[in-house]
DNA sequence: CGTTCTTACCGTCTTCTGGTGTTATGTTAT
DNA sequence: ATAACATAACACCAGAAGACGGTAAGAACG
């Protein structure tokens, strides 16, 4: 009743939710005031408040007198839809089967998202292993790793995705050439991939250019969408892994026009 | 009675601590069995491997079935020297002097050195400003600040010095031109500035040539010591900092042969 | 000038993680 | 084959960090 968000909320802790459900409903009301949120959500002001701060710090909303407003579509889109971050399972299913595709001694490029984080969880193994990215969980995570040679893609800190971007990454990129890139997008239609932001497209098209095999990871949420900017053809790609929720007819249409599409199952 | 190492071991987690002891202890005894270990410092084996597990993956040690073995010292003295890392209060006020230089909008590029992350605890208040590091532990730390932005230098993780190092990094360095740079290194002569590992002096040699203005940051343990490779000498360096608890008589020749040093006042 | 909204500070409570030992299982050497 | 050693899996505990609300002080609006 307090909020009707859809997906799936668990694995998250209560503030991080609550922010989340925050901000989907001030996108909903594209304009809210923070006692409408204390009622809504049943907390305190100082407990809005530091949710707002926490989100305008990540650049989804904007803070005036007297309440919030949204952000644009494309930054909510890029953040909350990671947050509200569904189908834990799926993507550890996707990641599964990415998994099967390296090999000890292989270099391995992930971009920033969940779905390339699943997949370090499983490099255990698998080693030695060269990885490069530009995502600090990842980052961290692997830091931590032994056996693993860790590669990170330096750059401008993006607090949205927790991620290191722009030109010097780009360029840091462009100096590598690694056996295998995985990466995932926020849109896929029957013929291409896309992403709303242009410095994060700018980075993942360099990603595609430094990768002999090039893998994209898409759970069956970010089919038939579109987001502003084109960022390859899926016939770029070597292979396409999509969950096994994904319709048959979903599926069908992408490989009519060329891409390799496997299904990992659960 | 257990341990012989010297240095203030105080503001450490325990286990951090013991692992730092139970380095120094293997590099004294060279080689020294699991069991050793539990009878000198009073915990049970899984801890002892667990303990042994960590120092192996950052380098100090090397494990094989039923001890272990100290690896060259190198390695040893710029992971424990900073482990046992004495003098909390003194790396603190040089942050504090340093701090003094910055002013809002410049940029400031931070070695992978605890004299420099004790600055990064003094940013808040000094914003706009921007931020190069390879240390990944200032990394961290910065990226959940706001106000700042956070220009992370990638490159070849290193356990032991938990930053990012290599020529992808001293590329990524190359690209870059602050204002300011923070820098720390093992150890100081009357005449230059040293450091063990060639790796490292390569990517400080890159932040010395990107900065306008460079500042060395010197606690008094580091002084009339040398390390194996030579840095540079002190006068490349705009200002030398040392603690208060520097000897004058130290102090002097590093005036007599040109370099600007300034006292941190605790 | 007062009202409304915001921030700063503090105390309490909870939650979580890190560190640890124990037991059980695996592995290597003799 | 067996003993010594190493790892894995589980459970416990404590200390730390986080989350939260309340009050009070501050800033912006009318």
């Amino acid at each position: 009743m307090t909020s009707d968000v859809d997906g799936d909320t668990t694995e998250l802790s209560r503030p991080a939710r609550r922010q989340a459900e925050i901000a989907a409903y001030v996108v909903k009301h594209g304009s809210v005031s923070a006692n409408d949120l204390v009622e809504a959500f049943g907390v305190s002001v100082m407990t809005v408040h530091r949710d707002l701060d926490e989100l305008e710090r990540q650049g989804v909303v904007r803070k005036y007198r007297g309440g919030v407003s949204a952000q644009p579509t494309s930054v909510f889109e890029s953040n909350v839809a990671y947050r509200l971050n569904t189908a834990h399972a799926e993507k550890a299913a996707i990641a599964r089967h990415a998994r099967a595709m390296i090999e000890p001694g292989m270099s391995v490029m992930l971009d920033d998202s969940t779905s390339a984080l699943a997949l370090v969880d499983l490099f255990e193994g698998i080693t030695p292993l060269t990885v490069a990215t530009n995502f600090l969980p990842a980052i961290t995570k692997l830091s931590e790793q032994r056996d693993i040679t860790l590669l990170a893609l330096g750059g401008i800190y993006s607090p949205t995705h927790d991620s290191f971007g722009g030109m010097p990454c780009a360029e840091a990129v462009e100096a590598l050439n690694t056996d295998l890139l995985f990466c995932s997008v926020s849109a896929v239609s029957a013929t291409h991939a896309f992403h709303q932001e242009e410095e994060i497209v700018l980075v993942k098209r360099a990603m595609l250019r430094s990768a002999k095999t090039k893998v994209l990871l898409v759970d069956h949420a970010k089919l038939q969408r579109t987001a502003l900017h084109r960022l390859a053809p899926l016939t770029d790609f070597d292979m396409v892994i999509v969950d096994e929720k994904t319709p048959k007819e979903l599926i069908q249409p992408l490989r009519d026009h060329g891409a390799t599409v496997e299904v990992a199952e659960l």
